[in-house]
DNA sequence: AATCAGACTTGGAATAATTTTA
DNA sequence: TAAAATTATTCCAAGTCTGATT
């Protein structure tokens, strides 16, 4: 639809206020279509002309539609060695860094120093940690050593001694102004209210100096019930009212708002005007403070829920089936209230506490799964059963559980799970070929126990789900702020192959079991921290980290990188920091004007490189919507995003075409030939000329630079917001095309589906062409043929009843069952004939759809993308229930945007 | 200025739950 | 009523981006 792109560029140019309006639309262009060759398929075929990947793939051809890197690219060297990602031959600079890191890498793993997955004890640290990453990194790890060291006897004093410690160091450090004010964990106040039982970690009475002060300011943290003490934060936000919204998470511009000084309220207005919405319907609110009631039941509710009659006789009947369970449901949906956050007002965060996400907070703690249990199956090592040890076996069951799988084509899934079990195998081992190693037994023990579980009782399956249930009740909520917020994921990941995605180094190697002594809890001071559930163990730290969300954190031993357990989707937090980054998308639409101007001129700018390279990424990510494509290390897959790609990615085609070919994130292929701006493919030659393949385009460009320029040019705007803000532009775009004549529900849903597509061929949102899309596709075919039998059937049926003649009885179908006789009444008849033609019309339409869908997935967008405001809008003006477009889940996550719109039906992004 | 590290968002696949079909 | 199809939810890897370090 949107095509021409140089129309567009032209028009953008012109006058910035047109952007403004939505008529201005930069028109993206999908990477899936290309916009000569509107059909051909997304980029997963393999295309002919990307010919690199052909069979040479075939052991990768898992995900059928994702490219791997592999061989395909003739010029690509094999995964080992992966190609250098030479910056540019132009920076020295560059290459004397990149020397240092290699150097450095190679130390540790000769040395001692640890690659971050042991937990080590970190030798420097503790000094430099003493602020926040002490406390919570830091700390949890050495304990975490500490107390293995000692692994058996987990007394307590030790880990309190350890504790401590560390705290001590941190007490005396000098602490800058600044660092004072983040502290907010150490702050933790000397009252713990309630006494530390035996648990030592609570080191929060650690002496922490300046937390006197602030600590006594603040209401003593006691949970909800006091919390009406809000009142002082004024003089603090003066000053720093403004600076909020730089920390990047402006959510707070609410509160800039109320405060009416604000200069750079341009666009901190918009979210005004929500939140002004809400004011509205609630007045009463400001005036009690934060101390919401939170368990009020919500009336509201129940009159939205009707649905609207429907006028079909079938439709009727379908939702008098329906009823029941929705009144099953809607209990379910009343056990969990909703906390409306965004009826509050969020005064409590200035000054010192500007960066907090919360005041209270009260958990129990993360769950560990179950134990791994030993089945005893063996293994067969060159035909002969060996039996193995409980952990041996286990790693064996892991990967077993891969055999039919496409991990299994990977050499280095196979490679680096042989690497380490052979490990744990032992020196002693018989088993020294893993070629020779058969896991087909507990392959077929582990589909055994699948199909046993499949066919489990009915009791069976309610009396896990109640202990599912109740797992959830106690582990799936945390108090904050005296609400009960719903948590993510509160089990901790359990151990396993690790599984890349694409051609990932690591793939197959073991992700070993999280122990209580590598999770740090953050909890509310004054908190009793919940029992470690292990006996025998306990929590490896304690922390009382204001400024961050999470509940939990450890860290994983594959790539050393934390993990968390997080709110969930529909919490407040989320709520709060979704709606923001919607509303910084509402803003980028104000400026966009401004900012397409500015890198257009900057096209052209050849004077200074590297603002011309910036204003080139700037067009790729605004016209593309590409990632901005951070640096990625040699232990990850290759995968690339706009600064990161090199000439081998891009091909210079004729007519200002070029075409893009690469991995981007989960190695899905983005291919797209586009038509771009002259300037543009003049641009693109001029970067790749002279470089190799292997080098990137962009090479005087970096992610942190793009976006302070970025920043500079729209608070809060950073390369990912054009991604939402086209999103969300696109859908809007399209769904104002509808005009609705007399449009059934489920075609108001087809167009709505319709539009989303759009939206995720943009973002390039694919997924693997489901296994069975060519069965539905028979499926299809052979219905459409036989209501058209059916239908020559009637009319054979009718000219003997015009003929006088007698009905003819029916052919018995294939399963032997007679056929419901025809009508002897002529106009029933024809009646009939028409509704079959119908049933034709419809068998078509759903498959040349469902055809059109098999490869793209639509909800990442409309999850992550398109602002949700805009679907609901266009469902209120259309009388579309909500439920049709939103499930469950996604109208909790969005109840701050189903009550926005409601109150104001005339949104507009 | 380049890296590192932390924290949180984004993403497709896997799995579970529900609905439809045979 | 079971199996198949669909839809919803969970899982956890892989990005982005920021502030601190080197």
């Amino acid at each position: 639809m949107r095509i021409d792109s140089d129309d567009e560029i032209e028009e953008r140019d012109t006058p910035a206020m047109v952007l403004v309006t939505p008529a201005d639309q930069p028109a993206p262009q999908p990477a899936t279509q290309p916009t000569t060759q509107p059909t051909t398929k997304p980029a997963p075929q393999p295309t002919p002309q990307t010919a690199p990947q052909t069979n040479a793939t075939d052991p990768v051809k898992d995900n059928n539609n994702k490219r791997k890197r592999e061989p395909s690219d003739s010029a690509l060297p094999p995964p080992e060695q992966k190609r250098p990602r030479t910056t540019a031959e132009a920076k020295p600079a560059v290459d004397a860094n990149k020397m240092e890191v290699i150097e450095k890498e190679s130390n540790n793993s000769a040395t001692t120093v640890t690659p971050k997955g042991e937990k080590e004890v970190q030798p420097p640290k503790p000094q430099g940690a003493e602020k926040k990453v002490a406390e919570n990194v830091t700390k949890p790890v050495g304990k975490a050593a500490a107390a293995k060291a000692k692994n058996a006897p987990p007394t307590p004093n030790a880990q309190e001694k350890e504790g401590q410690t560390p705290k001590k160091e941190e007490t005396p450090k000098t602490v800058t102004g600044k660092k004072e004010a983040q502290t907010p964990k150490k702050e933790t106040p000397a009252k713990p209210l309630k006494k530390a039982n035996s648990t030592p970690d609570v080191k929060k009475s650690s002496g922490t100096p300046k937390n006197t002060k602030e600590e006594q300011k603040r209401p003593v943290t006691r949970s909800s019930s006091a919390k009406a003490t809000p009142t002082k934060k004024k003089n603090k936000s003066e000053s720093e009212s403004e600076s909020e919204s730089g920390s990047g998470s402006e959510s707070e511009s609410e509160s800039g708002s109320e405060s009416g000084s604000d200069e750079s309220g341009s666009e901190s207005g918009s979210e005004e005007e929500s939140s002004s919405s809400s004011e509205k319907k609630t007045p009463k609110k400001k005036t009690t403070p934060k101390a919401k009631p939170k368990a009020k039941p919500t009336p509201k509710k129940k009159a939205k829920e009707e649905p609207p009659p429907k006028k079909k006789a079938k439709r009727g009947s379908k939702q008098e089936k329906e009823e029941p369970k929705r009144g099953r449901k809607k209990k379910e949906e009343d056990a969990v209230p909703i906390h409306k956050w965004w009826e509050e007002d969020d005064d409590w965060k200035k000054g010192e506490k500007k960066n907090w996400k919360w005041r209270t907070l009260e958990h129990q703690g993360v769950y560990f799964g179950p134990d791994y249990e030993p089945h005893g199956i063996p293994i067969l090592y060159d035909g002969e059963k060996v039996k193995l040890t409980p952990a041996q076996e286990e790693w064996a069951t892991y990967f077993a559980r891969y055999l039919d799988t496409d991990h299994m084509k990977k050499d280095q899934f196979r490679k680096n799970f042989w690497k380490e079990w052979k490990a744990v195998l032992g020196k002693n081992t018989t088993i020294k070929s893993f070629k020779k190693v058969d896991f087909s037994l507990i392959k077929s023990h582990l589909d055994t126990a699948k199909e046993e579980r499949k066919n489990r009782s009915k009791e069976e399956k309610n009396k896990e789900k109640e202990e599912k249930k109740a797992l959830k009740e106690k582990y799936g909520f945390a108090i904050v702020d005296g609400h009960k917020e719903a948590i993510g994921n509160f089990t901790v990941e359990p151990p396993g192959l690790f599984l890349g995605r694409g051609q990932h180094p690591k793939a197959g190697m073991f992700k070993q079991r999280v122990t209580p002594e590598q999770i740090t809890l953050n909890l509310g001071e004054g908190v009793d921290p919940p029992k470690c559930p292990i006996p025998g163990h306990k929590w490896g730290g304690i922390v009382h980290n204001h400024e961050v969300t999470w509940l939990a954190t450890w860290r994983e031993n594959i790539n050393g990188q934390n993990k968390y357990v997080l709110f969930s989707a529909q919490s407040s937090m989320r709520g709060r920091s979704d709606r923001s980054k919607f509303e910084t998308a509402k803003r980028l639409k104000k400026c966009i004007g401004k900012i397409r101007k500015d890198y257009t001129a900057n096209l052209k700018n050849a004077d200074d490189e590297v603002a011309q390279q910036r204003a080139t990424a700037m067009w790729v990510i605004d016209r593309l919507a590409l990632r901005v494509g951070n640096d990625k290390s040699e232990d990850e897959a290759d995968t690339v995003g706009c600064c990161s790609l090199r000439c081998e990615h891009v091909k210079l085609l004729d007519d200002n075409k070029l075409e893009f070919d690469f991995l981007g994130k989960d190695s899905m292929r983005y291919h797209n030939v586009v038509e771009v701006d002259p300037q543009v493919y003049k641009n693109f030659k001029t970067f790749m000329s002279g470089k190799k393949k292997s080098e990137q385009i962009f090479d005087r460009l970096s992610p942190p630079s793009l976006n302070s320029h970025l920043q500079s040019l729209m608070d809060g705007l950073t390369a990912k917001v054009f991604r939402t803000y086209n999103a969300s532009i696109t859908m809007q775009k399209e769904l104002s095309k509808f005009d609705e004549d007399e449009m059934t529900v489920e075609e108001k849903v087809l167009f709505f589906n319709r539009a989303s597509v759009q939206v995720a061929k943009l973002c390039n949102h694919q997924r693997s062409v489901p296994k069975t899309h060519q069965t539905q596709m028979e499926k299809i075919d052979d219905q459409i043929k036989d209501t058209e039998d059916e239908i020559a059937e009637v009319k054979a049926h009718i000219k003997r009843l015009n003929a006088g003649k007698e009905a003819k009885k029916r052919a018995a179908g294939e399963d032997g069952k007679e056929k419901k006789p025809f009508s002897n009444n002529v106009e029933t008849c024809k009646r009939k004939i028409e509704a079959l033609e119908d049933r034709i019309r419809k068998l078509k339409i759903k498959k040349k759809e469902k055809d059109t869908l098999k490869e793209v997935s639509t909800s990442t967008s409309k999850v992550n993308y398109i602002d949700p405001r805009i679907s609901l809008v266009w469902c209120q003006k259309h009388n579309v229930d909500i439920k049709k477009i939103f499930a469950k889940t996604m109208r909790d996550k969005f109840a701050w945007a189903i009550a926005e719109v409601e109150a104001t039906p005339d949104f507009v992004f």
